[in-house]
DNA sequence: CAGTGGTCTAGACCACCCA
DNA sequence: GGGTGGTCTAGACCACTGT
């Protein structure tokens, strides 16, 4: 069951630099040791660690300087902004472990997609799809409506119990497929009925819609999906750095 | 005035194989050459040529499979979805380039920060800061409100010509700094009372509000701000590649 | 087995910054 | 000039896939 994903080096130095960074071991009005150093102490190439120090730039947790060195972004340590959607998995089951998670399935049907949804998921109008409704619910408040279309045959033996649960956990561990990524966009709506009674939002009360693209690791879309989000609930998170 | 940044070997060879593939001159259904044959083609070594495609991997347009080789995401092409905000640069006038960008300026003063904005600034509640509020107007249409902080000392001379244009230009151009990236959270909101006047919404109107702490490359916060944006004007995109 | 991408190395040269 | 990070190389070995 467990398949312990064997940390590459530069893997497991950046998780280790990252350590010492929010343990503060290292000051903040001072460069972290240069590269060659690093690379010394931990007994790697220098190639080997500028890739782990990248993830932490990655991260917004460092920022380089070429010909001064490599610096600790205070505010992002003491604001505690790091890695909140970059590295986030897909799934509320997987975002709010702790948490005591459960789901309403509204709607669960096959159908024929539209053309929209289609070109989406890049299938034909031919083939069916999944269209499921749940509303998920955090710790006994309502907390987001989400549609989800999947092609029937590539996620196939989706069940009520699956619903309950999560489809991501059944697409990784039953199905043993992997997913790559997505592409989202994110925006602000008026909520519709489905939103006010289920979401208990009021008439003026705004929806925070995500919709989203999900990939497998082979590219192949998986997921068209729109989640709609309480807006006194939900908040998502970016960091973007601009490359050098 | 031209400051030709010198694109480096990895990023020549992106672009190029970006535009081979927006342009269809591989296949879909087959993988595109293997690293080593094109590193040979672009005369480069396959580390070079593994970052160039790295590059597109990160904007969703690529994928690959150890064992089988590397293919192109079909959906991302056809949606063209790529590249929004994975290398969006800061700065509406960056962003909307070919369109007519006016600024009404609705707030301009120099204060004192309280405990929240110093905090995200990292500096002290007796660093004097900028707080500008200005409506953002695009093709003649109210397109965005934004309240921005930031320390005065850093960002000096601000006027009221630069708010009339763009102040990443300024902070560009004639303090010569270089903005490194930022932090975002992306919420929805109710209008108040200053959207609904200047952004001419009605009163049930949802908005859609990106907060940013945006970093010059040395890592020091320069900015904290808040943009509200009409829900039916904009759209804010993310692009999310799990690591493999 | 051969072919793919993933990691890692040791060393080179360059661009940038400061003293 | 000496130190930093940024790029690039040529080659090695590993992990995974298909035949």
């Amino acid at each position: 069951m467990k398949q312990a994903p064997k940390a590459t080096k530069y893997e497991s130095i950046s998780h280790e630099i990252k350590r010492r960074i929010l343990e503060k071991e290292y000051p903040y009005d001072a460069p972290i040791p240069d590269e060659i150093t690093l690379a010394k102490e931990f007994g790697c190439s220098r190639m080997t660690m500028k890739k782990a120090l990248d993830m932490l730039v990655m991260d917004g947790l460092l920022y380089r300087k070429r010909g001064h060195g490599t610096f600790i972004v205070k505010s992002a340590v003491d604001n505690q902004l790091v890695n909140v959607s970059t590295n986030e998995s897909l799934g509320l089951t997987n975002l709010l472990k702790d948490k005591d998670i459960k789901s309403k399935t509204i709607t669960f049907e096959v159908m024929f997609p539209d053309e929209h949804i289609a070109s989406h998921l890049s299938i034909t109008v031919q083939t069916p799809v999944y269209h499921i409704i749940r509303l998920r619910i955090v710790e006994g408040e309502p907390y987001v409506l989400e549609e989800t279309y999947m092609p029937a045959e590539l996620i196939s033996g989706i069940t009520d119990e699956v619903l309950q649960s999560s489809i991501y956990s059944y697409i990784k561990n039953q199905l043993h497929l992997t997913i790559g990524g997505c592409h989202r966009k994110i925006r602000a709506d008026k909520p519709n009925e489905l939103d006010q009674k289920y979401l208990k939002c009021a008439p003026d009360d705004p929806v925070l819609e995500v919709e989203q693209i999900g990939y497998l690791n082979t590219g192949v879309p998986f997921e068209y999906s729109f989640s709609r989000h309480r807006y006194d609930k939900f908040v998502f998170t970016a960091v973007n750095i601009q490359k050098t």
